[in-house]
DNA sequence: AATTACAGAGAACAGTTGTTAACTGCATGG
DNA sequence: CCATGCAGTTAACAACTGTTCTCTGTAATT
C-alpha cells in the first residue's frame, strides 16, 4: 500500500510539516486569524512565496491543521469510552487519557480550543465536523452499553455531545492549569482531574436515571 | 448619585461607545489578536490617534468589551438558577433566557465564546474572572435550594461550573442556529432548545441522586 | 542523454499597520 | 473673561503585509 516517495516528494511533505509545525508553535500566542503567512515562513527559514505551493491561504493551513489535531484521535476516542470495566475505572481512565493528552500535544489541544469558534469560518468547519464524528462514534460506543437499553437515538445522540463537550472543556483545564508558576502546577491539575472526575460521575448518574 | 456629564465628557463617552460597537462589529468576522486599531478608527470615522484617548491597545478595548458583555449579566444569572418553581420549569425558563439573550445580543455572545479560548491573554483572563463570579453566584443560588442539603461546599461548586459551561455552549449553539439558510433556521433554534433541555434535564437527575 | 516538471528563491508592488509629534478648537474652572 | 485642559486632527515614520512575475536548480520522465 504504502509507495516509497521519492526525494523530490519527501522533500516537499517536509517542509510542508515544518510550515505546520511552525504555525502551531506561533499559535500560541494569537489567533489564526492574524497569522501571516509571511511569519510562518520566515520562522521555517523559507521564501515568504514557498507557502503557495502547499497551502492557498493560511486558513487553508488552519484545515489541515484540524486534520493533523483531531484526525489521529478517533481510536482514542473509542477506547476512552470502551464499555470495558466498572463505571468508576472508565471515569478515571478517561481522565487519565485526556490528561495524558493534553500533556503530549498541548499546542494541538490549544489550537482546537481557540479555534472551535474562531475568527476563520473554514477552520471552524472543520472542527464542527470532525467533533460531530466523534459523537457518532461516542454514540457507538454508548449504545452497546446494556444501560443504553430502551434509549432513543436522539438521546444517545445528546448524551454523546454532552460527553464530548466536556472530554473539550477538561482538556482545556488540564491545559490552563499548566500555565502559571511551576510550584502549584501539579495541585492545579489534580484539583481539575477531581473536579472532572465528580462532573463525570454526576453525568453518569443522570444516565442510570434517565429511563425513570 | 448619578452626576450629569458635562458635554465634553459626554462626548467622550460617545466616541468611546461607539468605538467598542464598531470594534464588536468587526470581530463577527475574525479574532481580536487580529483587530487593528486603524481599522476600528476607520469604521467609526474618527482620527488614528484618537484611539488612544480611550484605549491602551486593542488588548485593552477586549478588556472593557468583556465587561460590557458579561458585566450587566449577573442579575439574569440569578433570575436563570432561582429556585422558585418546578424543576422541569425552571430548566425551561433558564433555556427561554438563554436563547432570548442570543437573540438580543448575538455579537456580545459571539465575542466571548470566541475570546474564552482566543489569542489575548488578559481578555481570557477578564472572560475567566467573570465565568468564576458567575460560578460562585449559581453555587449560591444553589445552595438555597433544599435539594442541596447534605452537599459540600466542593460538590456545590463543581456542580455551578458544569452549569455555566453548559449555558455557554448551550449559547454558542443556538448562535451557530442563527447562521446559515432561513428557512430551516427555526428547526435548528428548536433542535438545539431541545437537546439543550434534555442535557439539563439529564444533569439534574444526576443532581437529585448525588448522595444516593 | 535530453527534456520536462516543479519546489523554492528573489525582487518588486501597492497597501497596510502602530506610534510619535506637534497642532487646533472648544468646554471647563478660576 | 481669560487661562487651562484635553478630545480629536494632521502629517509623517519605518516596518510590515499578501501577491505577482521571473528565474534557478535539480529530480523525474522519456
Amino acid at each position: 500500500m504504502s509507495h516509497t516517495l521519492g526525494i523530490r516528494q519527501a522533500q516537499k511533505q517536509k517542509t510542508r510539516q515544518a510550515l505546520l509545525d511552525a504555525a502551531l508553535g506561533l499559535l500560541e500566542e494569537q489567533s489564526l486569524s492574524s497569522l501571516g503567512l509571511r511569519e510562518v515562513t520566515r520562522a521555517v527559514g523559507v521564501a515568504p512565496t514557498a507557502f503557495y505551493r502547499h497551502f492557498r491561504s493560511t486558513a487553508d493551513l488552519g484545515v489541515a491543521l484540524v486534520e493533523e489535531a483531531l484526525g489521529s484521535l478517533h481510536p482514542m476516542i473509542r477506547t476512552t469510552v470502551s464499555t470495558t470495566g466498572d463505571h468508576e475505572e472508565r471515569i478515571t481512565r478517561a481522565i487519565e487519557l485526556i490528561s495524558r493528552h493534553v500533556d503530549g500535544y498541548p499546542a494541538h489541544v490549544r489550537f482546537i480550543a481557540r479555534e472551535r469558534h474562531g475568527g476563520v469560518q473554514p477552520v471552524r468547519e472543520a472542527i464542527r465536523a470532525q467533533l460531530a464524528r466523534f459523537a457518532q462514534e461516542v454514540k457507538d460506543e454508548l449504545a452497546q452499553d446494556p444501560v443504553s437499553e430502551g434509549w432513543s437515538e436522539d438521546d444517545l445522540l445528546m448524551l454523546a455531545h454532552l460527553y464530548v463537550d466536556q472530554m473539550l472543556i477538561t482538556a482545556s483545564l488540564f491545559l490552563e492549569a499548566q500555565e502559571g508558576p511551576e510550584e502549584e502546577r501539579e495541585e492545579r491539575t489534580r484539583n481539575v482531574a477531581q473536579v472532572a472526575t465528580r462532573q463525570m460521575r454526576l453525568i453518569g448518574l443522570g444516565r442510570h436515571h434517565w429511563l425513570d
